[in-house]
RNA sequence: GCGGGCGUGGCGGAACUGGUAGACGCACCGGACUUAAAAUCCGUUGGGCCGAACGGCUCGUGGGGGUUCGAUUCCCCCCGCCCGCACCA
């Protein structure tokens, strides 16, 4: 009996499917069509154990649904504008695109060597100015249809390097190169109206069922449609503010009205005030995330203005808050601090009233105690007419009243905020427009675009290469023929990649993408990535997609029908001494083994390369061969749970090939039925098939497992024989190169990549004897083999006689008794 | 701070819709084969107690409480870890 020998098999398959062009999809295909996706990989330079183990769950369900007579398009290519290659240009003076395509077919290499079915003929690169030049085609005809504009937004920026810092390049309030602390400065921006769609995107997640619920959910909330009230305020100076609340049934409860920075009230008080001047610079320290602004401290500056209560008439000071958001509702809100958090931590600060209007249970007490906000439902107290009222009823009434008395109205707001699609970068999409003094804001005429990017540009000084190009910028107005500048801002990664699977569907070269084309493929029918992309990829995809059929380039609502978010592949990090990160190859015991000195572990963190905690397959996958790789990456861990990396049991995996090539080569010929393997072997079919479909790989092994182990124990005989061969199909999707091999060696037509999946004996799935569990009072004391389907009174006779029951019970009656049949009986004494 | 998720033997994990907790794999230990090793095969393995043994009892799914004949599963509170938070991709 021959060994396996994985690495020759590997290399010869491989080509075999090249040469053959086994995985090239057919869109005139008579076959029923199913479009597998993967997110496609940033080409950061190798691929990591993160991409083996997304890309082996989607290959294995592609060649799953080829087997059932599918015609699957599962394409690949590459998310490659991003920071990473602006950063090599500045460390090591290389071209973004020359980093990046080299980047691309080292991945592309070590993607091929894993074996993967994938249709390369469509492979594209989102940098390649025939992928990003329709892209801004699909950008102008966005703009005419009014989806675009421009507007201030705040970026952080590095006051030493005069240059505007992405969130990641922050750290700990500082900029990464300069040490200098950020600031918040406005810049003009370009932005998408995703909030014209936040309803539909909403209403949309009801039609997702093949979503995980969690998705959905945190989509929704990240929608975050909210019922509130706009209300105004009359201010003492004789001026007038609109505030925002989702909680206007506690407006007796207001103490303070707080502006953002930006306010007009704020920025007018400033041009009096030095000292609100001062207060709002010290607002625009920090950058610009979410986390950081609403954990720094809550800060405010009293106006000498004060708000009148529309109820009470009481005199509310204004302050100007750094909690309170311009982005969010009005930008200025009223303070309840008996009822809200933040107001809470304000109001103690500054020493403000903290009056309760809603009753914690027995707790009404008018002035409210302690640290932490009462947020909960109950009775409205200490308030005139709404006394005794609920939550939603008071929120009712105190809108009919502003609404009677026209000071108020009830309005929907959402937490979505509209796309800014501007990034002060070099390598990305060029924004197809020119800013010309005479016509404004001009589209780059289609027929000029591409607008391709300069290669002559430099990183060695901070800054957007393409700003202070000498000539790029520098263009006619293609209205009036006047000198004008093109914009040099470009588009956001995100951008790119909220379309791309609609080209992989159709690719044309005079345009994005043909409609009909791209509807024959789409929906996706299951797309798997990282959990990480719940929110912001995701929904934009959908956003893009519903805006293409808002102005009638696509009939396609949702972009993905089915989607599976697998579990982050996560490692420990490593720092030297000096602060370097350290990948887990550069330390051995707890020292680098470079230099023998002690290291310091990190967190367990997602692999990332910035971090340098990834692992790289290459080394694995030279060692033990493709298929052990994949099994392995399939084996043990739940697809969607995180997965600490550790190459403990890789050892196994390659055993399990091994094990496989003994049964499959050493198949000979022999006669008889065995009824006991010929269940285990339909049974097996149906339930890995069903784990396949449901993407539970970790189930699919162990179920193969076990009907590996009960060949292995069967005597010789045509059903044995029969279970072997039909063993290498149910093999094949996870590993195909071992399968091809034994498919070829017991002469099986074609490939084992285009073979039928197998059929199965329904008959033969449920056993025709059931184990049933003997309980008393809910504790296990016995077991009873009985035929399938038994009466419960004959069950239960059954049980009462069990040697251990009548030994526990002494002759008693139980006082109760519950069958489940099939399943289990417990006796309560 | 806000939103979401996860937590089961030494380790990864399984357990259908509330019904025998620990399938399957790794590791470990013992045995077979071998001059030897590798490879392979067989067997043991959650903790504690009783027993020569067959076996029996008991505790046990992050912690605490609850519902139920019965809870890893449902409810409440708490702890820990991970992901996202709009310029990382």
């Amino acid at each position: 009996m021959s060994r396996f020998n994985a690495l020759k098999a590997d290399a010869a398959w491989q080509q075999v499917w090249d040469d053959r062009q086994t995985f090239a999809v057919r869109d005139d295909s008579p076959r029923p069509k199913s479009y597998v996706l993967e997110m496609f990989p940033y080409p950061s330079g190798k691929i990591h154990m993160g991409h083996v183990r997304n890309y082996t769950m989607g290959d294995v369900l592609a060649r799953f649904r080829r087997m059932q007579g599918m015609e699957v398009l599962h394409p690949m290519g590459w998310d490659a504008f991003g920071m990473p290659a602006e950063n090599a240009a500045m460390e090591k003076g290389v071209h973004p695109g020359e980093w990046t395509y080299q980047n691309i077919a080292a991945m592309k290499a070590q993607l091929k060597r894993l074996g993967f079915a994938l249709d390369w003929s469509r492979e594209l690169a989102t940098c390649d100015p025939a992928y990003y030049g329709h892209e801004q085609a699909l950008f102008l005809d966005l703009h005419a249809a009014g989806l675009v504009y421009r507007r201030e937004s705040a970026v952080n920026w590095d006051p030493v390097d005069m240059t505007v810092l992405a969130n990641e390049q922050v750290i700990d309030g500082r900029g990464w190169r300069s040490g200098a602390p950020v600031e918040k400065r406005k810049l003009n921006q370009w932005f998408l109206r995703i909030t014209d769609f936040a309803d539909e995107l909403l209403a949309g997640l009801d039609s997702l069922d093949k979503w995980p619920d969690k998705v959905r959910l945190m989509q929704e909330n990240w929608i975050g449609k909210s019922r509130g009230m706009q209300l105004g305020f009359t201010l003492s100076d004789g001026g007038h503010v609109e505030v925002f609340s989702t909680r206007p049934d506690t407006i007796f409860g207001a103490s303070f009205v707080a502006v953002a920075a930006d306010h007009p009230i704020a920025q007018a008080a400033a041009a009096g005030d030095a000292a609100a001047e001062a207060f709002i610079a010290q607002c625009k320290r920090g950058g610009t995330t979410a986390a950081e602004i609403e954990t720094q401290e809550k800060l405010g500056y009293r106006l000498g203005v004060t708000a009148r209560h529309p109820f009470t008439g009481a005199a509310l000071p204004v302050f100007i808050a750094n909690f309170v958001l311009m982005e969010y509702g009005t930008g200025a809100v009223m303070g309840v601090p008996a009822h809200d958090q933040r107001d809470l931590d304000f109001a103690r600060k500054y020493a403000l009233p903290v009056p309760r209007v809603v009753a914690d249970g027995e707790r009404t007490d008018a002035v409210f105690e302690g640290d932490e906000a009462y947020t909960g439902a109950g009775r409205l107290v200490n308030s005139q007419f709404l006394d005794g009222l609920d939550v939603d009823t008071a929120k009712s009434e105190v809108i009919a009243r502003g609404e009677a008395e026209g000071w108020g109205r009830g309005t929907t707001v959402w937490r979505l905020r509209d796309w800014g699609v501007s990034r002060q970068r070099y390598w990305g999409t060029p924004i197809p427009i020119i800013h010309c003094d005479a016509c404004g804001v001009v589209p780059v005429p289609k027929a000029q675009l591409p607008v391709t990017l300069p290669e002559d540009v430099t990183f060695d000084i901070p800054g957007n290469p393409l700003d202070r190009h000498p000539s790029w910028k520098h263009v006619d107005c293609p209205a009036c023929g006047k000198p004008a500048r093109r914009e040099t801002d470009t588009l956001d990664t995100f951008v790119d990649s909220s379309w791309y699977f609609i080209r992989f569907a159709s690719q044309p070269a005079d345009r994005p993408f043909d409609k009909a084309a791209a509807e024959a493929w789409l929906p996706v029918a299951q797309y798997i990535g990282g959990v990480e992309h719940a929110i912001l990829h995701l929904l934009y995809a959908r956003f893009w997609t519903r805006a293409l059929r808002h102005i009638g380039k696509l009939d396609v609502a949702e972009p993905f029908a089915g989607l599976f978010t697998q579990g982050m592949v996560t490692h420990e990090t490593y720092k030297a001494q000096d602060g370097r990160w350290l990948a887990p190859e550069e330390v051995r015991d707890g020292i680098e083994v470079a230099s023998g000195a002690p290291i310091t572990i990190g967190r367990v963190e997602k692999m990332s390369k910035s971090k340098k905690n990834t692992v790289d397959p290459a080394p694995i996958v030279d060692q033990y061969g493709a298929d052990a790789t994949r099994w392995f990456m399939l084996s043990d861990s739940p697809p969607e749970r995180d997965l600490q990396w550790s190459e403990a049991g890789i050892e196994g995996a390659w055993r399990f090939v091994q094990r496989l090539w003994r049964l499959f080569d050493g198949n000979a010929p022999a006669a008889g039925d065995d009824a006991a393997l010929t269940r285990k072997l339909h049974q097996t079919i149906a339930g890995v098939a069903a784990d396949i479909e449901a993407l539970q790989f970790n189930k699919a092994v162990a179920k193969l497992y076990e009907l590996v182990a009960a060949i292995e124990k069967a005597a010789p005989s045509a059903a044995r024989n029969e279970a072997v061969a039909t063993l290498v199909r149910i093999v094949a999707p996870m590993t195909p190169h071992i399968a091809e091999e034994a498919w070829a060696a017991m002469g099986g037509e074609g490939l084992v990549a285009d073979a039928a999946w197998p059929d199965v004996d329904t008959a033969l799935l449920v056993e025709d004897e059931v184990t049933i569990a003997i309980q008393v009072n809910g504790k296990l004391r016995d077991t009873l083999v009985l035929p399938r389907g038994m009466a419960k009174d004959a069950i239960e006779a059954a049980a009462l006689g069990a040697p251990n029951v009548v030994r526990i019970l002494e002759g008693r009656a139980p006082r109760k008794v519950i069958v489940v049949p099939d399943r289990l009986v417990n006796l309560v004494a």
